[in-house]
DNA sequence: CGTGAGATTGACTATATTCAACCCTAGTGG
DNA sequence: CCACTAGGGTTGAATATAGTCAATCTCACG
């Protein structure tokens, strides 16, 4: 995936507008912010934030996928939240983090310098609005997940990891069916997951060996079947709003 | 639902006066707050909102500690979340939940009609602020309970537990060794570490021949060694702040 | 065409779960 | 006041699931 350094993008055009944290803006807020936003791209695997650093900015994912991590000091890692296109990265009256983001693709981010951002809040309930509402979301991700680490099976894990890149990851398809594309591999994938590498790749396996996927390559995956992928990853009754 | 109805304390005698949703309002605003507040009491047990239950009111724990679970359809549960005391109930903007809340000891609740509370808090800046700021610490916690549900050990689990109460529950002293006063059952305290009862039952033995520990009762466990319980919580680098 | 990182697969092991027996104690009723 | 009971808790033995260690495979890239 070559990555082009982007040239501003009128927010107007903005492929995320209409779901990022400038969701709720009038045309005159969105130029307040216009003044402000920089973009940046990394590279994969580029670290974006350390543990502890202060943040110099806050920002918009426009392209890519971003992961949260923390670790022991021993080394074990915990992939504790992935950022999709239109997720923020960063929080409001906070300068420090205590994980480490990292660009887990090439990724794009819209950025507003920190302090600016902050101030420019202080005068935009929309966007101070729009903030609660990305915490309070990100909030039930992080607890469905809880759910996940703490009481789902291998295969069930797997499959629901498989389940949520089908809702929030930018699909192509193959005839009728949905390719998804691996933003992780498979020790970042076992990370987020609270499993060993091996462990992923035998339940990605297992699911290709009971005709549930296909894979295409490495990191290209086609569902031939989400009935049984949503099946296999216990989350039978609520999974079900694929919208 | 046994509820006793408590008499109203005024909100400048109020314990948790200093570190709740109300933290940061000046006398005026908490004139508002008092004139639609309201006490509500539970036994140990009780239910107090069902998943997708329309949430009638916001609360703040004043007493004891609150539960939020969630469940598979065949059974399987996680504790997502404990409500101790200065802790909030409720998503501002949100009517739904979805986890069940329950009265994990005995509880008192400070409620607000959630919608006249939503009206106020329009109107209040700082309760804004405080809820931005509570959603976020929720965020942390969430977190650090992913890493360890992913990632810890039994043994680092129990620990964890243990030092967690020793934070943010309140204590008494033996000597000069805290007292912790267990809110939870085997089964609970299983359900938030993502283990069975008896493995939890398991470690604490351990903890207990290691000395660490030593067990006044089913509920109450005096800390021996708090150094020791910390490095057997994996927390060495940063649980160190137990001010 | 060779190389090496990432991925898969296999064999073995460890950790936590399951199933079951037993213990403890707070609360009940005789 | 004491004996009994039931629910919660502990402990043990057997088992299952995922982890570890190691060999091999694959494919993108130089």
């Amino acid at each position: 995936m070559n990555l082009i350094l982007p040239e501003r993008v009128k927010c107007n055009e903005c492929p995320i507008r209409h779901r990022a944290v400038c969701s709720k803006c009038d045309d005159q807020e969105l130029a307040e912010l216009e003044k402000i936003k920089s973009y940046r791209s990394y590279k994969a695997g580029d670290p974006i934030f350390w543990r502890y650093d202060e943040m110099t900015f806050v920002a918009s994912v426009v392209y890519g996928v971003a992961s949260l991590n923390k670790t022991l000091e021993d080394g074990r890692t915990q992939t504790v939240g992935l950022l999709f296109p239109s997720d923020f990265m960063g929080r409001p009256g906070r300068q420090q983090i205590d994980f480490d983001v990292k660009a887990a693709t090439d990724l794009t981010l819209c950025c507003f310098d920190r302090k600016k951002f902050e101030a420019i809040v202080d005068e935009m309930p929309h966007i101070a609005q729009r903030l609660m509402e990305i915490a309070l979301d990100e909030l039930d991700a992080a607890r469905e997940w809880m759910m996940l680490l703490g009481r789902k099976t291998a295969m069930e894990k797997t499959a629901s990891f498989l389940e949520i890149l089908l809702r929030r990851s930018t699909l192509t398809l193959n005839g009728s069916e949905p390719v998804i594309s691996l933003p992780l591999n498979r020790e970042e994938i076992a990370n987020y997951l609270g499993l060993t590498l091996e462990t992923v790749s035998r339940q990605l396996s297992k699911l290709k060996t009971d005709g549930v996927i296909q894979m295409e390559s490495r990191r290209e995956i086609v569902v031939k079947d989400v009935g049984g992928l949503i099946s296999a990853s216990g989350n039978d009754a609520d999974g079900a709003i694929l919208s």
